[in-house]
DNA sequence: ACGATCCTGGATATTACATGTCCAGGAAGA
DNA sequence: TCTTCCTGGACATGTAATATCCAGGATCGT
């Protein structure tokens, strides 16, 4: 899993405290993290065509989040930064080498190894799509949110 | 998530099936599933570090399971091979840039995105505890097991 | 109209890690 | 004693994640 979902989940937290009537640009959210802009900015482009965030070009544009915020999960911002490929990845070896032996009816039977993977994995996006935006906002201390509010005065404007 | 999984469960499974009185050298295995012998050898290595399997040395020699297959889960199987880190690894960016300007009461509350993510993988973890071997064994077409048997007695003698 | 801000997307470089190979050493059976 | 075979480290290779850069176009404020 790479680090690149952290940075997907901090800043759509962030864009959700200050709300939706401004936007933050790269340059700010990179700021805030001490992040590559550059690099941050790959990440916001691949929430945006997710359509978890949206991007207004020109001066003082950047990204907000593309629907209120109890209807964005946790789930949304994985798939949209890793991609929708399963984490384990079936390579079939089962038909190779001396498998190959084996009579296509076989084949037709799922593989055992490779439903079992796939319970766990819908497991795990099952208890991904259960949280939201919201959920974390609720949990998380109330100063938090005001302090992103402050900074976000302080630097926007 | 590593090929190296899905090598480890295949060759656990023929191992189970063909018996605990005989074993099974890298080399077979290797030309069993077409994978690279030196290469499989690490990975099974790493398995009997966790104790899932046992090697015996010198001729005749090769692994075996270090267990009965109801008592090996998938679990067992992935964190021997995988490691046992969590695949969200937090790199603690809220303490980082205009996140380090909060009060210190605020880290002692556990971060919110990082429990969230724990609880999807303890609920992955969980699901692959509950699967066995023996589980597998039981799902397979019975003539898998039946050519796996048929082949080990043509190479092992 | 004009300059400044800021997103978009492709090309490119860099780095980390997974993958794969090789070899020397030792253990066990034939 | 010879062969088989595991062990572990060193090493080479390949691939994906990470990171940077730039040209193009959109929007806003003046
Ligand atoms: S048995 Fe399952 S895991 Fe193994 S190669 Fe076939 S589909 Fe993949
Ligand atoms: S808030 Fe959670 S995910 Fe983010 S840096 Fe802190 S511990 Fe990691």
């Amino acid at each position: 899993m790479g680090e690149g979902v952290e940075w997907g989940l901090h800043c759509c937290l962030v864009l959700a405290w200050i709300g939706d009537d401004e936007a933050l640009s790269t340059a700010k959210l990179a700021k805030w993290f001490e992040l590559p802009p550059a690099y941050l900015n790959k990440r916001l482009q691949a929430l945006v065509r997710a359509g978890v965030l949206t991007s207004t070009a020109g001066a003082r544009g950047g990204f907000r989040l593309g629907r209120p915020p109890e209807k964005i999960t946790l789930m949304d911002v994985v798939t949209a930064i890793e991609g929708p490929e399963e984490t384990f990845r079936c390579s079939e070896i089962r038909q190779r080498g001396a498998g190959a032996e084996a009579p296509a009816s076989e084949f037709r039977h799922a593989c055992g190894v490779s439903v079992a993977m796939r319970r766990a994995e819908l497991a795990w996006r099952r208890e991904l799509a259960a949280q939201t935006l919201a959920d974390l906002m609720a949990e998380a201390p109330p100063s938090a949110a005001a302090r992103a509010r402050r900074w976000h005065e302080r630097v926007n404007g």
